[in-house]
DNA sequence: TACCTGAGTTGCGCATCGAAACCCAGAACA
DNA sequence: TGTTCTGGGTTTCGATGCGCAACTCAGGTA
C-alpha cells in the first residue's frame, strides 16, 4: 500500500472530511456537543456509522476524546475538538452561509453566526493579508509556477 | 417518499455538495476545465462517475451543460459554472486554506488564490457586514430563537 | 438481585462505488 | 466507400460501505 497523498490540499482535505456525516458531526462538536449519545441522538445517526467516524476523527486529528468522571458517576467518554478541528468553522460557516443564500428554508435560517463582542452577524468573506475584503469576482486559483504541471498527478 | 429538506443549512448545502468527487469536479471547473475528457483525464475519474455527478450537478444547479461547435467540428458538450457553483468558490478557498495549514504538503502549495487587482494573496476569513475582521475564536453558531428547537429534526 | 443507561459492537440486506469493457455519432482519412 | 479516431458517454460486475435492528458490556441504582 502506497498511501499516496495528493498534492492538492483541498483533495488531502477532503481525504479526512468530505463525507456527509463527518461534516455533520462537526457542526454538533462546533454547538457544543460531546457526548455519543448527543450525536447520535441530535443527528439520528446509526451507533455504528458514528463510532466508525468518531474514531477516524480522532485519528485524524480533528477531535479528542477524553475520559471524564462526573461526581459519584462512572467514567464516561467525550469529544472535544482540537485546534485543527476548530479552525474548520470557517469551513462550516462557508457552507452554511452558501446553504442560506442557494438553498434557504422558508422560515429562514436556524442557526446564525455571530461576534460574540460586538454581537454582529458575521459573514464569511475573502480578504487581504491586511484585512481588506475582496470581492469574489476578482479571486483566482492559480497554480504556482514551479507546482506539478501535471494536473492529473494533483488529484 | 416524503423528500424532507433538512432545516440545517449545512446539511442541505451537504445534500448537494458532500462528496468527495463533486468537490474535485468544483475545483476543476473554477481552474476553468470545461470538457467531459478532461475532467475525467485531469482527475482520475472513472467517467461513469463522472457522468453521473455532472448529470446531479447539472440537475441540483451548480453546472450547466452547454453544447457547442468550433468551426469544422461536430457539436460537442460543455460544463460550466451557474452563479451558485461560482459561489461555492468560498468554500473551496476555505477547504484549500485549512488544508494548506493542517495537513501541507512538504513542497508547499499547489495553488494559490489571488486578488486579480492587487495581485495580493488572498485569504478567507470572517468579517462583519462592514467588512471588519472578526477573529474566529469570537465567531460562536447560534441557534435563532424561533428555530426548531427539537435538534434532532435539523438533521 | 434485578434493572437502567451510556457507549458502543455485530449481523445482515441493500445501495453505491469504481475499474474495465463496451458503444455510438461525427469528422478525417484513404 | 469503408476504416479509423476521438469525445462523450453506458453497461457489467464485483467489492465496499451504509443504515437498521439487535445484542453486549460495564458501572451505578433501587
Amino acid at each position: 500500500m502506497t498511501e499516496t497523498q495528493p498534492n492538492c490540499s483541498i483533495a488531502r482535505t477532503l481525504d479526512l472530511v468530505s463525507d456527509r456525516w463527518t461534516f455533520l458531526i462537526l457542526r454538533e462538536a462546533h454547538l457544543g456537543t460531546t457526548r455519543f449519545a448527543d450525536f447520535r441522538d441530535y443527528l439520528g445517526i446509526a451507533p455504528n456509522i458514528l463510532a466508525n467516524r468518531l474514531a477516524a476523527m480522532v485519528e485524524s486529528g480533528l477531535l479528542e476524546k477524553h475520559e471524564y468522571r462526573a461526581d459519584g458517576e462512572r467514567t464516561r467518554s467525550s469529544y472535544h475538538l482540537t485546534p485543527a478541528g476548530e479552525d474548520l468553522k470557517l469551513v462550516l460557516a462557508a457552507l452554511q452561509q452558501w446553504g442560506d443564500t442557494h438553498v434557504p428554508r422558508k422560515a429562514g435560517p436556524t442557526v446564525l453566526r455571530r461576534d460574540t463582542r460586538s454581537n454582529d452577524v458575521v459573514r464569511v468573506a475573502f480578504t487581504t493579508p491586511d484585512g481588506n475584503a475582496v470581492p469574489p469576482e476578482n479571486v483566482t486559483f492559480e497554480p504556482v509556477p514551479k507546482g506539478p504541471a501535471d494536473r492529473s498527478t494533483w488529484r
